[in-house]
RNA sequence: GCGAGAGUGGCGGAAUUGGUAGACGCACUGGCCUUAGGAGCCAGCGGCCGCAAGGCCGUAGGGGUUCAAGUCCCCUCUCUCGCACCA
């Protein structure tokens, strides 16, 4: 069999692309704007991932899908080449990243991302990293900052030793540092923040409302954390008062202890002279746990007797006061009512410690608050006037209710939510634009004087002080106060790479702007993004910070959206031979290869036949040359050069019937986003058509449309071999007539007692009356029914029939 | 611990509302073609029994609902992901 080279094919569709144009979209004139955005990459030294291919080919396909259905497809494509993953490669390997990342972003773009078919609009290309872009992220600190959502605040903050700078709370996995997994220490230090907080509503609230993947949503939910509530204020016998924050007071009769963090400042206060010794013995302990061995989740619960005690405001009961560290400082009030028999964690305790146990809500037979604590719903007992009450509703708001009239309570909701703290002890990166003036105090860059410039400097090395390299330049951090012209230092932190990376999707409209970060009117035409595609790794990442970003954008009247983007669709992970991906396995998939062995177009393929696109899948080497072969056979049966082509429209039903199943099957299984399915039918149709030797140019000229999102180059290579214009994309979806996809007959199931029993090929649209002769007349039939009695007689109509017998 | 998702041939994976389990592909086996092939074509391919026709079993394990269960319900096990002494 002959077979296509897909180098040639490749080269010259990618020359047409580019010298017509047909990638770009007219940003003002067009009618019908669909913005499809990808995650851009950063551009590593590596070069492209199979998982950027894999992301981007599955994007391309719903773009390019949506232009062959009349939208005017925006897809542009840019580097994210701030921030740590782009200087620490270059400290690694003794380059700098300002040579570096320019020679990384021109090999992404030419070497791969062209040779890859994706329909990516390069007119629009972003670069974080040029100062006509980060100009527009300093402006968006700006912005903040003048909106009251910027502050400097000193705190406890997360430092990472390995990149030597403080991090966000999101940035932070189990303990360690997302970029280099060093173990992150707390710190206290004085740094920028925005304040993510002030919209944790907002951004909880408006998730109900997002056409989005459900477990991203229930990410972003569970990062928020909002505990409903109340704070509970307890009197110290003979000493001060102090609050508990607790989400179940409809247990407060069950408060058998009272717990403070060890950092609490109550403690010095109320301890009794006896316990102090030891109560200083076990903070300093917690200290030093706290900072090694956090990560072990079994680790056995420990406290300290404070020699104090508390009074219940409900019920007047005096409960003692333990220090422990499984309270955190960090959260609620720092300290807890403990109620043993409802909380697992109290009962883990109080197990430990001898605490009473006592049970104020009913659980279910058979189960005892001495063995196990019961979280679950049940009615108030050994509360007073409460019992009886279902405790969850009713008996939580009475209580709440009664020492609200008494000023002892009052509801209350935390969040885990954190503000976003944006400095970093960093080079690479975009200055923070604020200056230091001994007279004005902190003064923001005028919006005139952006960009504050990032300086070359030779040696971008963090030395371990605490502060950035360009705290080092003096010509960058001395300089004159914008407001009154005296004497001034520069901030030198510059800011999180994910600032970069929340507002980029604004410019690709508006790069050609020198004057403004966005055009008010593309970007009402343009955004929000109609389809976002990304991995999931940045639910609470990239898709929390840039949705923050468009609130307060949104607030500041800058943008009239409230959410950045209509669909967010998060692709699966590829693996290889079952397992991840690493250096060190040596099973690293360089795409460069396959495409250049068995071109784009069958690595596109196999890359989306591998598995579910939502799923992901398992990278399996043969894949991509099983995918080569199909496409030869593919031309085989369509093209008009493999063989001649009748011109007469398919008149037999079932090729008319292949031919417009088919159509419906890829058109529904591409907007499920299930390309794998999608593949497999095109596969099926070139089967058939091969089979029975069916050559018809109108079938040819729609498989070759069905074919084009995956495999665009060949597919414009066999529309010009049928005769047509000058780019497939140019034409349109195929349709389908759901007519020639109803058969005139169907095989219908027979099964005897629920087993299969024999198959009838009958016309469609029989009664049960008309089929049941037929049924019990077939051979296949007729010996199960020896002997035995049909009791029920099931019909599924064109589909099956089942007889009970006896 | 809490939450979410998943478990189907040798492998990757398919199966609208419960209605033919294993589509499509890989690997494998046999045959054809070829000087040769990491090429192409034809056929087979869940397990067990059988020459065959056919039968029995089979979607992690156990129970249930139903004429009918991969699909729905309950229990158990395993894996993946997210959060994690968050009160």
């Amino acid at each position: 069999m002959e077979k296509y080279d897909p180098r040639v094919v490749e080269a010259k569709w990618r020359e047409r692309w580019e010298k017509g144009r047909v990638n770009e979209v007219d940003l003002e004139k067009a009618q019908r704007p669909f913005y499809n955005l990808m995650m851009f990459p950063y551009p590593s030294a590596e070069g492209l991932h199979v998982g950027n291919v894999f992301a981007f080919v599955g994007s391309d396909i719903q773009g390019r899908y949506r232009r062959l259905l009349g939208f005017d497809v925006f897809e542009p494509m840019g580097f994210d080449a701030f921030g740590m993953h782009s200087e620490n490669f270059a400290l690694k390997t003794g380059r700098h990243p300002a040579t570096m990342v320019p020679k990384n972003i021109e090999r992404f773009r030419e070497e791969q991302l062209k040779k890859m078919g994706l329909m990516l609009a390069w007119d629009c290309q972003v670069d974080t990293t040029i100062p006509e872009y980060y100009r527009w992220t300093q402006w968006m600190f700006l912005t903040l900052y003048k909106n009251g959502l910027a502050y400097k605040a000193k705190g406890p903050v997360n430092w990472c030793p390995g990149c030597q700078t403080v991090l966000a709370k999101e940035q932070v996995i189990d303990e360690k540092c997302e970029r280099c997994s060093s173990v992150v220490e707390k710190r206290e230090m004085e740094q920028w923040f925005f304040k993510t907080t002030a919209y944790q509503d907002e951004l909880l609230d408006a998730l109900e409302t997002l056409d989005w993947s459900e477990r991203t949503k229930l990410a972003q939910k569970q990062w928020i954390g909002k505990s409903v509530g109340a704070d509970v204020i307890f009197q110290v016998e003979g000493g001060p008062k102090f609050t508990v924050f607790t989400t179940r007071p409809d247990t407060l009769f069950g408060a058998t202890y009272v717990v403070f963090s060890p950092e609490h400042p109550l403690l010095d206060e109320i301890a009794t002279p006896a316990a102090r010794p030891a109560l200083e013995a076990y903070r300093q302990t917690a200290q030093s746990v706290s900072e090694t061995d956090r990560q072990d989740e079994k680790r056995e619960k420990t406290g300290v007797f404070t020699g104090a005690y508390a009074t219940n405001p409900v019920n007047g009961a005096r409960v003692p006061i333990w220090a422990a560290d499984y309270v955190l400082m960090g959260y609620g009030s720092g300290a807890i009512m403990a109620v043993p028999a409802h909380d697992g964690r109290d009962f883990a305790f109080a197990k430990k410690y001898n605490l009473p146990i006592v049970q104020v809500v009913s659980s279910p037979p058979g189960t005892s608050v001495e063995d196990e604590a019961w979280a679950g719903d049940g009615r108030l007992m050994n509360s007073g006037e409460f019992d009886g009450l279902e405790a969850k509703t009713d008996g939580l708001s009475k209580i709440v209710a009664l020492l609200a009239g008494r000023g002892l309570a009052e509801p209350r909701t935390h969040y885990r939510l954190r503000d976003w703290c944006v400095s970093r002890q960093r080079y690479w990166g975009p200055p923070i634009p604020i200056v230091y003036c001994d007279k004005c105090g902190t003064v923001p860059v005028p919006e005139k004087d952006l960009p504050v410039t990032l300086p070359f400097i030779e040696d971008f090395k963090p030395d371990g002080s605490g502060f950035s390299p360009l705290h080092r330049q003096k010509d960058f951090y001395e300089t004159q106060c914008p407001r009154c012209g005296g004497p001034a230092h520069r901030e030198t932190d510059v800011s999180d790479n994910f600032l970069c990376s929340a507002w980029y999707f604004y410019r690709y409209p508006s790069t050609r702007f020198d004057d403004r970060p966005f055009d008010a009117e593309l970007t009402r035409k343009w955004l929000p993004v109609d389809l976002y595609v990304g991995g999931n790794e940045h639910a609470v990442l990239h898709l929390l910070y840039s949705r923050w970003l468009c609130r307060a954008l949104y607030h500041a009247g800058a943008i009239d959206f409230p959410e950045p983007y209509r669909k967010f669709v998060a692709h699966g992970i590829i693996v290889k031979d079952g397992g991840k991906m690493s250096k060190s396995k040596g099973n690293i998939i360089n795409p460069d290869e396959y495409v250049s062995e068995f071109g784009a177009d069958s690595f596109r393929l196999y890359l989306m036949f591998m598995g579910a696109y939502l799923e992901g899948g398992d990278f399996r080497d043969g894949g991509v040359r099983a995918m080569k072969s199909f496409l030869d056979r593919f031309v085989a049966a369509v093209s008009p050069k493999a063989g001649p082509l009748s011109p007469e429209p398919p008149a037999g039903a079932e090729t008319l019937y292949w031919l417009h199943s088919t159509v419906k099957s890829v058109t529904q299984d591409i907007e499920r986003f299930s390309y794998n399915t999608a593949i497999a039918r095109l596969m099926e149709l070139v089967n058939y058509l091969t089979k029975h030797k069916i050559r018809l140019r109108e079938i040819s000229a729609t498989a070759v449309r069905l074919l084009a999102p995956f495999a665009p180059h060949l597919a414009e290579e066999l529309w010009e071999e049928l005769g047509n214009g000058e780019t497939v994309f140019k034409s349109s979806w195929p349709t389908y007539e759901e007519e020639y996809i109803r058969r005139p007959q169907v095989e219908y199931v027979v099964q005897i007692n629920g087993k299969l029993r024999d198959k009838l090929l009958l016309a469609v649209g029989l009664t049960p009356e008309e089929i049941e002769p037929l049924v019990l007349q077939s051979p296949g039939v007729a010996k199960w029914l020896e002997g035995k009695t049909v009791v029920k007689k099931i019909f599924v109509p064109d589909k099956l029939v089942n007889l009970v017998v006896k």
